[in-house]
DNA sequence: TTTAGCACTCTATTCTCCCGAGTGCTAAAC
DNA sequence: GTTTAGCACTCGGGAGAATAGAGTGCTAAA
């Protein structure tokens, strides 16, 4: 049984009374709110088989009705239309951005807090992943005797360091000779491939200077552990402390939950990840609900969306609001930002 | 009218048991938990006296009593014994710092998340205050033609990255140039006296290669830039969505006032200088409940103290819970991460 | 100075009652 | 077949009222 055309009308009407109050909305309400030409009465009867068909359901009897996830979900994929960010609003966040330098890390940085800020809700950003990004550069600073700053560039323009000690004879020389030749050896190379073994084959190929064994051994064992430490994901989220002052969150246990999952940044990655796979090639990604199968999440959505590094590797950007989210105007913010990024990190 | 000894026994009874339970004490109470050799009555002559001195305070007529500010503010001056830590917790907090690099700002991370797991409470780690701090190195790095990543290292071991765009048709070896010819010109400067025009300077004084005034200004002015930012204050903090567990925050308005608050970094940072400053040479700083400054803090506690980069540049860590806070083990545990911090910063 | 005894106070809990918004159903109207 | 008016019914939530219980402060005696 397809939706006609009213219902669609008093789905989206509902929902929409729904995000802007947070009441429970009944057909009298409805009547005086919008413009249907029909009485309440019409209305009921069209809200109790949307209520059957799953579209909305009622906390209690005689309350008015709520949506469902389902009904959401209706609203996300045909009913809401996604309107444009205003030319001022496009300009605030553009601004924003543009304060910000071009290193990925501040950027995205920027990017979370600006989503934040717009959103009123909480904000994600995450660095690309990088099993796919390759080794650009390695470098090795002696900051005095014994210890050594490893920066580590990669691919997808992420850059780490690492502070390392290493035998404090070394001379700055030695040690650029060193990570020279390991640069040039990996340089090019997928992250996934490089491993000690790797390492130390490419300094042994390239290098000049000799050196006992095991002193270059304890030295490129410093290079690639903060290689593979720079394959660490970073994950930015601002705007939690809003949510409190959402109806919804007003029980402490809801926020409670809500927030002992958001703390574990990697279980929102991980999350973020499968999200991405599932639904590849779309523009953006929204999960509602019950949907999210992340604990104490049951209450929001989610929507996210992947921006492109050098059009191969992706990061991701999101939202997390309550269920009763504000969907088409947080999608077109995301997608805005995720323009911008897209626009800033492949710049010529 | 200064505290005779049961009356010290009595507030610190009552400091302790409120502490454990969140609930008002009462004279049957202390009695029940506590080897007092005196029979209620006498207690509650005693505590209406604690109450007029005004360390204690009611709720209302029919409860027991709470500490006031006052009541903390002398249990934590001169009842309470600090206890040392086990050597289990010792060993667990080594452990878990010892994992982490040593990098200041890694380092700062594994401080503050280690704090806050131990504590229960909220963690706080700033980096060193850099006003003092000269820089080290400075290193710019082509990533690709146009762009480059430029390495700023200061005194107190604080790195930091920017990435710049340059014009593209310079190269590697320019940029290079360049860059030594600030760094020798600059490394052993305080921060405070480097400006536009003293990067110029050395830029001048040691360059070797010729390059058009504009485009050398135009490459100085982002290495300016670049060591300003590193300039920045860092700061970390964990552990906020455990607050809301604690019954002084099931109040949702009470949590969010909070955590407004320390959404914005600057401001806990400042304050944190601020009570630095007042406290000078004193092993811990502890506020509480009124006596901070902050707004949304009324409710807590605050205990921080300061790590040294070098004997000179120093840093805070510190702890905010509620005032009804386990004073001696979190201060034993801050000052045991303090220590830890001190001896991996200043390490030969 | 300490203690026992007791009247008093105040909160938190529970129960009941009642209002009103909203529903679903029926029967009539279109 | 669809829409509408009318009406009985349901249920949550707020307002009192009653009650229990913890704790106090005071008085008078030890």
């Amino acid at each position: 049984m397809a939706l006609d055309n009213r219902k669609k009308e008093v789905l989206q009407a509902i929902v929409d009374d729904y995000v802007a109050t947070c009441e429970p909305v009944g057909s009298k309400a409805l009547i005086d709110r919008h413009d249907f030409m029909v009485s309440s009465a019409t209305l009921r009867n069209d809200m109790a088989e949307l209520e059957q068909m799953g579209y909305l359901e009622k906390p209690h009897t005689s309350a008015g009705r709520i949506p469902s996830d389902k009904g959401y979900r209706e609203y996300v994929d045909s009913l809401m239309k996604v309107d444009h960010l205003s030319d001022e609003e496009g300009r605030e966040i553009k601004e924003k951005l543009s304060m910000s330098f071009d290193e990925i890390a501040g950027l995205l940085k920027a990017a979370s807090s600006t989503l934040a800020d717009k959103t009123g809700y909480i904000s994600l950003a995450m660095t690309p992943k990088l099993t796919s990004s390759y080794l650009t550069q390695l470098k090795m600073l002696m900051i005095e005797p014994g210890k050594v700053l490893v920066v580590v560039v990669l691919s997808a323009g992420v850059v780490k360091n690492r502070m390392v000690r290493i035998p404090d004879f070394l001379t700055q020389e030695q040690i650029a000779q060193i990570s020279n030749a390991v640069e040039q050896g990996l340089s090019g190379l997928p992250l996934s491939e490089i491993s000690l073994i790797t390492v130390a084959t490419a300094a042994k190929d390239n290098q000049k200077v000799e050196l006992p064994e095991s002193l270059l051994n304890q030295v490129l064992y410093e290079a690639y552990t903060a290689i593979k430490q720079a394959d660490n994901l970073d994950v930015y989220m601002q705007g939690k402390h809003r949510m409190l002052s959402l109806p919804e969150f007003s029980d402490t246990k809801k926020a409670q939950g809500l927030f002992d999952t958001l703390s574990h940044d990697g279980l929102v990655a991980g999350y973020v990840d499968e999200v991405t796979k599932q639904d590849e090639k779309k523009e953006y990604m929204i999960r509602i609900g019950q949907e999210i199968t992340l604990e104490g999440l049951d209450n929001c959505s989610f929507i996210t969306t992947t921006y492109n590094v050098g059009g191969k590797v992706a990061g991701n950007i999101g939202v997390i609001g309550p269920k009763r989210m504000e969907y088409s105007k947080v999608i077109s913010q995301i997608n805005f930002v995720r323009m911008m990024l897209d626009e800033k990190l492949n710049q010529p």
